[in-house]
DNA sequence: TATTGTTATACTCTATAACTATA
DNA sequence: TATAGTTATAGAGTATAACAATA
């Protein structure tokens, strides 16, 4: 007997569990040597890329719940990577820009993410990077429509 | 200007985790509705397949820490869905087997599973299937590998 | 000594309800 | 009344140390 898992491994949502899975805890690795995890150097990429972007938008652009990320920006802010401002067209909301630390910071780890996709995508030609963004772009928006198709 | 993760999206990495995330997600539904969850449900489909299977085995299949996978089996034996027996050769192990009721769940499960991947790889080919299979088993290769030529 | 299953524990991620201050 | 940010909380998944019974 091969696998344990050979019927499971025919299935596309179980093979990027599996794969996704270990890659993210790699991943993590990577950035915890820079005192960041992949949520808060996602929210930095954005707030690098986009200054001056609401907490709200970054958090959607992200998808991760506002709730919880409070505590993303919070701790953030704390580590001095970024700075929250009131906007000045509303009150109630908050713009979020990158101190320069936070700038430096963000490009070195950078690198290090880029060094370990070079690693994670090795063996794989462009144009096989490609197929798989879009065949991961697809099931996306496969995802999406079935909000809509599962119910009937 | 148009998603705020631009670069992001660049990211093979970042791809895998925000595609899988959703899809999993989805899946709890789909199993929620037999009083599954994804972790139960891989865990009876090993059963139901490999009968009789250690219950340490199953879990390292499943790359489910032992001390996490004894809880499961509990819920599953519980429900009356699987029944641990101790091992004829070993009597500090179990073996794993799937119950009447068990199974018959599993069927019914695994159908609604196959509906959900059908509709998570519409549009794409059969071919573009395998490829994007072959895809995440090398980026699993690379990460085991990742192991030895990271730290240097 | 090492291994199987177990208990306890803790940390992260995720999800929801409800509050405040503004709009 | 709706929205931006917040607080509190609860659940799932994950990870590690340590124990009993057995090998």
């Amino acid at each position: 007997m091969a696998r344990l898992d050979a019927s499971l491994q025919a299935m596309t949502g179980y093979r990027l569990r599996r794969t996704t899975s270990k890659a993210m805890s790699r991943l993590n690795a990577v950035f915890s040597t820079f005192g960041l995890r992949r949520s808060t150097y996602a929210t930095l990429a954005i707030v690098v890329e986009n200054p001056g972007q609401r907490q709200g938008k970054v958090a959607e652009a992200l998808a991760i719940d506002r709730p919880n990320f409070v505590q993303l920006v919070d701790e953030l802010e704390a580590a001095g990577l970024l700075s929250r401002e009131k906007a000045t067209d509303d009150k109630r909301a908050y713009a979020l820009t990158a101190t320069p630390k936070g700038k430096k910071l963000f490009q070195a780890a950078a690198l290090a993410a880029q060094t370990f996709e070079a690693n994670l995508t090795r063996g794989l030609s462009r144009p096989e990077i490609d197929a798989l963004h879009a065949a991961l772009e697809l099931i996306s928006t496969n995802l999406n429509c079935q909000e809509t198709t599962d119910g009937q």
